[in-house]
DNA sequence: AACTGTGAAGAGTTTCACAGCG
DNA sequence: CGCTGTGAAACTCTTCACAGTT
C-alpha cells in the first residue's frame, strides 16, 4: 500500500511486542530501542514511515502507536490461516495460543494421512487434504502454513496457490517455487541452528 | 574467524539444502541460484568469501563445495543442544529429525513442570530445570534452545548464560537481554504471520 | 564456449547529528 | 529542556558487466 521498506516491516512486529510490555502511557524512542535491542535512531526512522505519531519532548503514546503499527501491518482485520501437515510441528502450531492472537484464526488443519484425519488438534478436527481447495474458497483462508515433510511441500504449495492463496509460511526444509504475486516466507529450524554454529566458532556478533 | 558478511552467513545453509538436492557432480552458479531462488551473481559473491572453489567453464564440485560450506559454518564438529521448555513446540523440536541431522545432538531436555519431568520425548527423558547448569558442564552443551512461555524465557536465558552457554535460539515471544559475547537468534512464529499479513495487504513482494 | 571471480556501480539500510517543536 | 523527525554521511548488500581461466 504505502511502501514501507522491508527491513522496517520485519521490525514492526518486534516493536509491537515491546509496546505490549510497556506499562507507561508514553514511550520514548530511546526506551523502545532498549526494549527491542536496537538503535534509537532506527526506531524513529522506522516509525516515521508510518507517519508522525510522536510528540516532541514527550515520546509516543503507547496505545496509539500500537494501533498505527497494527494498521500499517494489516492486523486490524482478521486473517484465516490453514495449516497443512499435522505432524509434530503442525500440531504444535495448531495448539499454539500465540498464533490465534492478534487477528489470526486457524480455520483449517489438513493432512493426507488417513490415521490423522478426523482427530482433534488444538480443538479443531483434521481434514483430508482433498478438502483444501474447497475450504480455501468457502472459509476465505488467506495464509497457508506448510508443515509437511520436504517431499510433500512443493505439491502442497502448488495446490495452495492454485486455490488462490497468495501468502505462504513455509516450515518445510526446502525452497518452494511459486508463481509471481505469491509471497513465501521460509522458516527453517535447522538453518537457524547452523547459523548459531557459525557464530559459536567465530566469536563475533550476529545481525 | 574469517569474517563472512552476515547476509552471506544467513544464505550458506540455504545453499547446503540446494546442494543436497543436486544429483549432478558439478553445479553452476546459475543452477544453484535457480534452486535457491536468488541471483547468480549473489551465489558467486557468497561463495567467493569461502575461497576459490569453483572451476571456470565448469562450475562447482557439489561434494567439495558442500564440505567447504560446512567447514566455514563450523558444521564439521558436533554441537550439543539443550532444549528448555518442553511444551508443544519444545516437544516438536525434540522429536524433529532435522534437528539431529548435520551435527546437532539434542543432549538435554529441561522443564520446570514436575508432571513433565521423567517423561520421554523423542527418545530422551525430560529433566528438572535444576539439572541445567550441571548438564551444560558435564555434557558440553553449547547451544540453548528456549521454548518456554515468554514469562520464563529471561530467567532461563540468565541461567543458560551463567552456565557458560554463548549461543541461544529463542522461540519465546520476547526479547532476551544477554551479556556481551552471547549471541541470540530470535524465531517468532507470530511475527512471521504478521509479516505475511503486511504483504497480503500491499501486493508487493517481500525480501 | 562456458563459467568463475571480482571491481565498480547502484540500491538499500543504518547511524549520526541537529534543526525544530512541544 | 527533551525528544521527535529527517537530511546527510557511512556502511552494507546486491547486481552488473566483463576480464580471465579451463
Amino acid at each position: 500500500m504505502k511502501g514501507i521498506p522491508p527491513a522496517t516491516v520485519n521490525r514492526l512486529p518486534l516493536y509491537l511486542r515491546c509496546l505490549a510490555e510497556c506499562d507507561t502511557q508514553t514511550v520514548s524512542s530511546e526506551r523502545l530501542a532498549d526494549l527491542a535491542k536496537v538503535n534509537s535512531a532506527k526506531v524513529r526512522k522506522d516509525l516515521s514511515f508510518l507517519g508522525s505519531y510522536g510528540t516532541r519532548g514527550v515520546g509516543y503514546d503507547v496505545a496509539h502507536l500500537t494501533y498505527q503499527i497494527e494498521r500499517a501491518m494489516g492486523l486490524t482485520k482478521d486473517w484465516a490461516v490453514a495449516i497443512v501437515g499435522i505432524g509434530n510441528l503442525g500440531s504444535a502450531l495448531a495448539a499454539y495460543g500465540g498464533f490465534s492472537e492478534k487477528g489470526f484464526a486457524v480455520l483449517g488443519l489438513f493432512d493426507s494421512d488417513p490415521a490423522k484425519i478426523g482427530t482433534s488438534v488444538g480443538g479443531r478436527k483434521v481434514e483430508a487434504l482433498s478438502k483444501l481447495e474447497d475450504a480455501v474458497k468457502k472459509r476465505g483462508l488467506s495464509i497457508g502454513v506448510v508443515t509437511t515433510p520436504a517431499s510433500a511441500a512443493q505439491e502442497v504449495a502448488d495446490r495452495l496457490t492454485a486455490a488462490g492463496i497468495t501468502s505462504i509460511l513455509n516450515f518445510a526444509p526446502t525452497v518452494l517455487h511459486v508463481p509471481d504475486g505469491v509471497s513465501v516466507r521460509r522458516v527453517d529450524l535447522s538453518t537457524e541452528l547452523q547459523i548459531c554454529s557459525y557464530y559459536l566458532n567465530s566469536v563475533s556478533a550476529p545481525t
